[in-house]
DNA sequence: CCAGTAATAGGAATTATTACTATTAATGCC
DNA sequence: GGCATTAATAGTAATAATTCCTATTACTGG
């Protein structure tokens, strides 16, 4: 793959943020810098960059977005204010337990907790 | 709400699957019984037993499906042929963890573990 | 510097889902 | 049962997210 300083942005973009954006922020984004930049591209490069492990894509509900966070972790969504959280919660023992359970490969955990953040639970304390 | 015929077998035909229907199969295997249901139709009322908490609304990746299984239970996705397994693991201790460590209120765990599954296994074995 | 070709811009096409509206049908009352 | 009320539907248009297409642009190796 050669260089496209359009896909260099792209990159730097989604790695100076931890809101985990949609495809269609990070277009906004680039637009800032490169005016006729097409969604396309961004589509096109945030899925090669995905196949390269540059990227990981995550789906937030119906939502696709997209983290440069590539350690295995997991997220905590608010379902007030819709934030993800990112967290290490990483149990090795669920992957073994299924293992040895079921018949059945484990090769990735995808773990969303859903609840409330501590920005709206403060009244409730 | 009222009563329809159309709500009816929609919940009939998910309940009779194990396989987590898109929206789409659900509309072909309806049209069989009531050839003019409409496609917005089925919208509507998945998405009310879903409100109703009759059916579960679940997201496969990109991909919206429905599911009668509403005890909390998890997922195993092969990587290989798609399948989703339903498979109770609920480590309660999960949790306790999160709302221990973190100021966060859980108040659901969503959860696919992925990888391959035993059909795809067999030969590696 | 330039030929070869990968990547882009811009727009059209596709897919999933929601919105709109005239018509149909479930329900409560007589 | 008959009928008025109005929720639900069918059919279609609209929207949103994503992919596809193609002429043009711009990396890259020689």
């Amino acid at each position: 793959m050669r260089y496209s300083h359009q896909r260099e942005l792209i990159k730097e973009i989604l790695y100076s943020t931890n809101s985990h954006p949609t495809a269609d922020w990070v277009f906004s984004q680039v637009k800032k810098m490169i005016p006729t930049i097409s969604l396309g591209t961004i589509y096109r490069n945030l899925k090669q960059l995905d196949d390269l492990d540059i990227i990981k894509t995550i789906y937030d509900g119906p939502v696709t977005r997209y983290d440069w966070n590539k350690e295995p972790h997991d997220h905590l969504k608010c379902r007030i204010c819709g934030v993800l959280i990112d967290v290490k919660l990483s149990d090795v023992r669920i992957k073994e337990i299924v293992e040895e359970r079921f018949d059945f490969k484990v090769e990735d955990v995808d773990m969303t907790l859903i609840g409330i953040c501590n920005k709206h639970l403060k009244n409730k304390k």
